[in-house]
DNA sequence: CGGCTTTGACCTGCGC
DNA sequence: GCGCAGGTCAAAGCCG
């Protein structure tokens, strides 16, 4: 019995609620949304193209104080973005001065001994905004899904940021397996990219034991395929129990369990509108490996199978991706959710491996 | 009906 | 080689 399990999915299925996905507004639930905590799925390439008018356009009320997040998480984003973009950030980009915590990620080596000289500027830059922001970047190696490389050498772009930055990303996200680690109360959740069949986008989240109100997210691998014009019917709408049923599950089975949360919330963004194509959103707050290439060709580089890099370059390509209307559809209800998340508030036990988790255990 | 979550089983990496 | 732990598969069931 996991009485510490929690669904995480909750926490990385996109919290923006919105019209089409009322549901997870609900969800999710809670006041004083982030509006930053969207922008913590985006990918570098994907800050720049927010850097877009097109941007705008998915984010109409950037002028709006609630986002002054966003600005911030942009300009903690600046030393991540590919050189022209940090050299050329558009208004949008660079956006008002830091004010509120946003996630950040700094890409690391794991396997690789940190070397302070080797540390690019970039990555200083970011573990001092993680710093004040209490956040703890750590990239590890990338991975190449499925060929599963020795463990130790897999690449992966972790980020931790809190529940309130949990991702929005667009990439549509399916739950397909969850753990329990060891040494941790709480478990990890697997993802895999739904946009596409063959995509090899991978997802992980799982809660911080050290800090309960942190969630790390890893990344691995790459998506195969252009950013989704549009949800699926489903995705991202469904599964809300949260709202429902979930509510109900909560009572009865996990009203003391704090690691838990609602499974309902998959991790994937609402999107509410078509945005200009050129409008891109994308993952989480992985904003680290092409930092690192960028400022240092080495040390973090896209290799062939480092998804973010391969992934940073589609985006480049402007591949059609909707952007979720945060600001106007953030729901006061929206980070209920995650309000239990973090005060032990009762949680689905949708999305937990009760007890043995996942078979094995 | 399609897509998602759940979850036990299985597979693989890795340390000893 | 063995065993543990993490990661993935896939069937079953749920939901809109």
């Amino acid at each position: 019995m996991a009485d510490r399990d929690w669904d995480l999915s909750a926490v990385v299925r996109s919290w923006v609620p919105t019209a089409a996905y009322p549901a997870t507004a609900s969800a999710i639930g809670g006041q004083g949304p982030n509006p930053s905590a969207c922008l913590a799925t985006l990918t570098f390439h994907e800050e720049e193209e927010l850097g877009r008018e097109s941007f705008l356009f998915g984010f109409p009320n950037l002028t709006d104080p609630r986002n002054s997040g966003f600005n911030e998480l942009q300009q903690l984003y600046i030393p991540f973005l590919p050189r022209a973009a940090a050299d050329n950030p558009s208004p949008s980009v660079l956006g008002a001065s830091l004010v509120s915590p946003a996630p950040v990620c700094v890409p690391r080596r794991v396997a690789q001994a940190p070397d302070s000289h080797s540390r690019s500027v970039l990555q200083q830059q970011a573990l001092h905004v993680n710093h004040q922001y209490n956040l703890t970047p750590a990239v590890q190696p990338p991975q190449t899904p499925r060929t599963r490389k020795r463990k130790s050498q897999q690449k992966k772009n972790v980020c931790h940021v809190t529940a309130e930055n949990l991702s929005s990303d667009l990439w549509a996200w399916r739950k397909y397996g969850q753990k329990p680690i060891k040494g941790s109360p709480y478990p990890r959740n697997y993802y895999r990219c739904s946009s596409s069949k063959g995509c090899a986008a991978r997802k992980q989240v799982e809660r911080s034991n050290t800090d309960p109100n942190m969630f790390i997210v890893t990344y691995t691998g790459e998506h195969t395929h252009p950013r989704p014009t549009h949800r699926n019917s489903l995705a991202g709408s469904t599964r809300n129990k949260f709202t429902g049923a979930l509510q109900k599950a909560q009572a009865a089975s996990h009203a003391d369990d704090p690691g838990s949360m609602p499974t309902s919330l998959s991790p994937t963004t609402p999107l509410t509108a078509p945005i200009d194509e050129d409008g891109v959103i994308g993952r989480d707050n992985s904003v680290v490996e092409g930092a690192t290439r960028s400022e240092n060709g080495e040390e973090g580089e896209i290799g062939d199978d480092d998804m973010v890099g391969s992934e940073y370059e589609a985006d480049l390509d402007g591949e059609d991706l909707l952007i979720p209307n945060i600001a106007n559809n953030i729901s006061e209800d929206m980070f209920m959710g995650f309000h239990g998340v973090n005060n032990n508030v009762p949680n689905s036990s949708y999305g937990i491996r009760q007890g043995s988790g996942s078979g094995d255990y």
